[in-house]
DNA sequence: AGCAAATTATGCCGTCGGAC
DNA sequence: GTCCGACGGCATAATTTGCT
């Protein structure tokens, strides 16, 4: 469906590789210990970068983000929060998450980032993509109207408007980066329906190796926003944990104060997921969600 | 009048609180 | 546990308005 798209350069037609490493500041061992990790993965520390070409039914999300709340679960009617170097909780505790920018919600952005990487994986990181806001509802399966093409363009500004530092370990060292890292529109702001957007490089790092799901689209764009979280993390996993219902609710940084009415949400959200059919069966137990895939 | 665009009405949905 | 309602976003239908 990214037919407007030209075919996937795969050559070495490289731009300039300094784009390749934007931190000026990055001192030696840990630029060393960071080319190590890419290089262990199969990939060239001086790019280009190019994410993977996963099918086109799929969608595909770094496990760091699939793991954390930076999508929350909320009501609409709470208005979206601002965050300033908050901690966002993350399932594990040896990967830290500081996010600055207007809250990110499951329901829009997480779907809208999503098919925006899947424009991007044509081209290496760091190359404009262009896509048009009709042919992003088609993708999101979202009805072709003005409200949705509104809908989507305040997506793509908190997408571009925020800073996401990502401390792993086994990364080799933190990056900050913004979702979109520069974007173009043409015609009026408010208007404007052609987009031309750009990804950081530094983007890879978060998809080398082994440590991002692929989702299967057609099912997982349906979901509604609390099933979706919860098949983040049942996906993310070879063979998920039993997950607990406080974790979860940290994941989706639910405002929910009922307990029985936590409960009670997460479990249908087990039945939503089995329904689409993307796992066997979900259910809740005690404290804890249980997955059989 | 004839048509399309704009506006309004109606009903559904997901989260969350609360009643029983 | 089930059921209902508030709330605001949304789709769709029904209706009005504006233009030629």
């Amino acid at each position: 469906m990214t037919n407007l798209l030209p075919a996937a350069p795969r050559g070495r037609r490289n731009t300039s590789t300094a784009l390749a490493l934007p931190d000026p500041a990055v001192d030696k061992l840990s630029k060393a210990r960071h080319d190590a990790f890419l290089r262990a993965r199969g990939i060239d520390p001086n790019g280009p970068f190019q994410l993977e070409i996963w099918p086109a039914d799929m969608r595909e999300m770094p496990n760091d983000y699939a793991r954390s709340a930076l999508f929350t679960v909320r009501n609409k009617t709470e208005p979206r929060a601002t965050f300033e170097t908050s901690l966002i909780f993350h399932v594990q505790k040896e990967v830290k998450i500081t996010y600055t920018g207007v809250e990110l919600r499951a329901d829009d952005d997480e779907l809208v980032w999503q098919q925006i990487l899947d424009y991007a994986k044509h081209k290496p990181l760091g190359e404009p993509i262009e896509f048009n806001l009709h042919q992003l509802c088609v993708d999101l399966n979202w009805s072709i109207n003005g409200r949705n093409y509104d809908k989507a363009r305040k997506s793509i500004s908190r997408l571009k408007a925020n800073e996401v530092r990502v401390e792993n370990e086994r990364h080799g060292r933190g990056v900050a980066l913004s979702l979109i890292r520069e974007y173009a529109f043409q015609g009026d702001g408010d208007k404007g329906t052609k987009y031309q957007i750009w990804i950081h490089p530094g983007l890879i790092t978060l998809f080398a190796g082994n440590t991002s799901t692929r989702v299967q689209w057609e099912q997982y764009r349906e979901l509604t926003p609390l099933a979706r979280r919860l098949f983040d993390y049942f996906a993310s996993h070879k063979a998920p944990f039993p997950l607990k219902l406080d974790t979860f609710k940290g994941m989706c940084a639910s405002s929910c104060s009922i307990e029985r009415k936590w409960r009670s949400m997460v479990r249908k959200a087990c039945e939503e997921i089995r329904l689409a059919g993307l796992v066997k069966k979900a259910w809740v137990d005690d404290d804890l969600i249980y997955v059989d895939r």
